[in-house]
Formats: C-alpha cells, structure tokens, sequence
DNA sequence: AAGCCTATGCTTAGCAG
DNA sequence: GCTGCTAAGCATAGGCT
C-alpha cells in the first residue's frame, strides 16, 4: 500500500466561486441533489409548499416543487391561486389521484402486514423456507433456463415501465413544469429517503433482484418529494 | 442537579409531517434558514441563479433570489421549447446512450438465454415446479406474512427504481419537451414500445406482478424533479 | 463521467433560559 | 416564541475506481 490514509475526509472550503470548473460541476451536482432534499423536507415534515428553480451557469434548469412549481409562483406572484384553470386543473387533480391512490394501497398492504404480524408470528419459519427458493437473488451465471426467462421478463417489464411513465411524466411536464413526488408508505417501515440500505434486508426477492449489478444503477433520486398535505387548522407562522 | 447529560443531542426524526405544533414551528424556522443558507452557498460557489420561494403552512411567504426572485421566474416562465436546435439532439443522443447500456445488458442476458435454451432443454419441468410457487401472482389478500413482507419490499423497490429512472430520464431530458423511447432488446424476443400485454403470459413473476390490480394506477407517480438536461464532455451546464 | 468511500465539517433535535 | 448549547445525525470535499 502506498499510503495510510484513505481520505482526509471532508474539508472546509472556500465560499467563494469556486475555480477549478471540474470539481465546481461535481459540487453543483451534489449540493443541487442535498437541496432537493431538504426541501422535500420541509415540504414533509412541515407541509410547506415550496418553489425552487436552480439555473446552471451554463443555463440548465432544475426545478422542484409542492405540489408544482407554477402553482407557487403563481400564488406568489399574486396570492390568487387560480382556482378554476380548466385543463391544467383537472390534469393535475387526476394525477394527485393516482398518487393518494398509489398510498393508500400502501398503506392499506402495510396494515395487512401488522395484523399478520400480530396472530401470526409463528408463521416466521415459513420465511426461512422460502428464502432457499428465491434462486433469483444468485448472479446472472447461477442461473438456469427457466429463472434466466424469468429473469429477462423482469428486465423487460422494468424497461416497459420506466419508458412508459418516464415519457408520461415527460409529457405531463411540458407546459414548463415539474412534479414533486410522494411515496411516503403506512406503518410498518418506512422507506429510506436515500439509498440507506436496510440493516436486516434478507434474502427477499425484489431487494435481491434489484441489488444485481446489471440493476444498479444505484438509486439516488428524491423518492420522497413532497408530502401530502394536510395543512393544521390554526395558523402561525 | 437533575441530570448528567445536557442534551441527547440531535435525534433522527420520522420523515412525515409533525405531529407537535410547537415543534413543526420551531423546525420549520431553523429548516428554512438552513435551506436558504445551502441556496445561497450554491448561488455563490457555482455561481448558479435561484430562486426559491417557501409558503409556511399559515401561508406566510419566504422567498430568497439570485439575482432576485423575480428575475428567475421570468427566465424560468419564458423558457421556449426549442424543438430543433443542436443542444437538443445532443442531449438526445445523451440520453439514449443510457437507454443502449440497458439495452446491451438485456441483449446479454438475451444470449445466455439462448445458450442454456439449447443445451438445458430437459429443465423445462423445473419450470412448471416453479409456478406453484409464484404465490404473488395471487392476490394480496391470500399472502400470509412473509408473503406480503416480501410484495412489499417489492413494491417499496419498484417505486425507487422507477423513481430513479423517471428521474434521471427527466433531469438529462431538455426542459420543455418529450421523447420517444427506444427499449428494444436483443434476439429472444422483442418488447413493445408501449405497455401492451404480452400475449402468452405465463405465471411469471415480473408480469404477474405488474399486473396486479395494486401496481396499475400508480406507476404514475413518481417524483422527478428538475427539467434540466444532460451533462456534455466539454461544456455542461 | 458516475459512483463509492471515508473522514470531517455542518446541520439540527431536544433542552434550558 | 427566540436564543444558545450540546451532541448525534447528515452532508459532502477529496480521493479512487
């Protein structure tokens, strides 16, 4: 080994332009994604509703916002939410629909689960027998005929779907704006807003399915954006 | 003295919205600061403009700007969709080359399919030993436990997987625009551009899965921030 | 270029005044 | 409620791959 040390760690810098471009994109990158995050966050913990537009200097826009960025601005710019815009509106009410749907089936899986948890607790060694058949969580080489098949459709579906919905949001997006994102979930866990891995993650299929190399592209986006909202009755602030 | 320690110190909290009011009040404030504060360190070490503007949930607004806030809204509300000018095809060509990876991995698998196809054909039996036990391609209401830990994990996976891509896809994606989706495979088959139902759908798992009633609506939602676009070799930004 | 890793600097939850 | 403290949790600059 040629050195000791791996790293120096973080280090203070300067606040001030930084000079050198490379490390001043990679910053930009960083720094962009934690302040999607904390406000997300805010917009999570405190429901809040947020606008943030970042412009690269090279003039890339980034925005984020709860629960869209022009219905912020647009409150901003005159407190006059525009309450009756026909197509947008029923467009963007459809789309919270799907969302609170998407929820509350979550949620509704998640309450199952705790009460199968509850009168069902012996059931666990069951977990243990299904574990030596998840094959899946094996490599790519390890695998036979069959599980490849069923491996190649899961690729296939995943595609399908992230095409699918990249292009809808796409679409949605056109008139210059963008959606925030809730996926909080119910009770029993809660989902890491990063991509903190699950201490006790077990042989279960979909973790190692997506774990496989040829999955990762690490995940790394905002899952949490935006919360839901109910805002409190009383007002401060 | 009542205590030897002072304080616990900083504790994780749940990321949901805060039950206490006092609390949400005092957190709202130090997050915002805090937030302001990131956005102006990335105004100046980057040398980016933005915009952020905060409604507290008593509708006090909270607004911070580089150069000020009106001016990024302005650049960010008359930003046109330049269908086709070079920096598009660009990005464009970007993007896709993440769609090829994919793609070439799918081929890959696509071939080892192939090859075990031919010299593994007595494995079929396997297959139908295996159907019995794609459970999840029930319904959830007859998942036990382990059953439903595992369908959840599931569905937790997907959303961030999806999340990531959407977003990824949308962020290298130019602001105001959408695109086709390239999501061809290799030899053993080949996948629709859009979701169409694969015909002779087996018990397969992926198929199965996406199936259920529980993931249709959904998929939609996922957040994606950002309307930006790729980064280039020479000049990002 | 995109991600991972690690040591450190920074942020902030919980309290106290 | 606002200000200050403390300590634990997070974010992230540098370095590598």
């Amino acid at each position: 080994m040629s050195s000791g040390r791996k790293s120096r760690g973080r280090q203070k810098i300067e606040m001030k332009k930084m000079s050198n471009e490379s490390n001043l994109q990679v910053t930009f990158s960083k720094r962009r994604s934690g302040l999607f995050k904390k406000a997300s966050e805010l917009c999570t913990l405190c429901g809040a509703d947020v606008a943030l537009i970042i412009f690269s200097p090279g003039e890339k826009v980034f925005s984020f916002g709860q629960p869209n960025v022009d219905t912020v601005i647009d409150h901003y710019l005159s407190r006059v939410p525009l309450k009756n815009n026909g197509t947008m509106q029923f467009i963007e009410a459809h789309r919270s629909a799907n969302v609170r749907e998407l929820n509350i089936q979550l949620t509704q899986i998640n309450q199952l689960l705790d009460n199968e948890k509850k009168r069902d607790e012996e059931l666990s060694h069951l977990r243990k027998a299904n574990e030596t058949q998840f094959w899946w969580a094996g490599s790519v080489d390890g695998m036979n005929r069959a599980q490849l098949e069923v491996f190649k459709k899961a690729l296939e579906e995943i595609k399908k779907l992230v095409a699918h919905h990249a292009n809808r949001l796409v679409i949605q997006a056109a008139p210059t704006q963008t959606f925030p994102f809730f996926v909080g979930n119910g009770s029993s866990s809660n989902m890491p807003l990063d991509h903190q891995p699950n201490p006790r993650q077990t042989q279960m299929f979909p973790a190692q399915l997506f774990q496989n190399p040829m999955l990762q592209p690490h995940l790394f986006g905002f899952n949490n954006m935006g919360g839901g909202g109910g805002y409190g009755p009383s007002r401060f602030f």
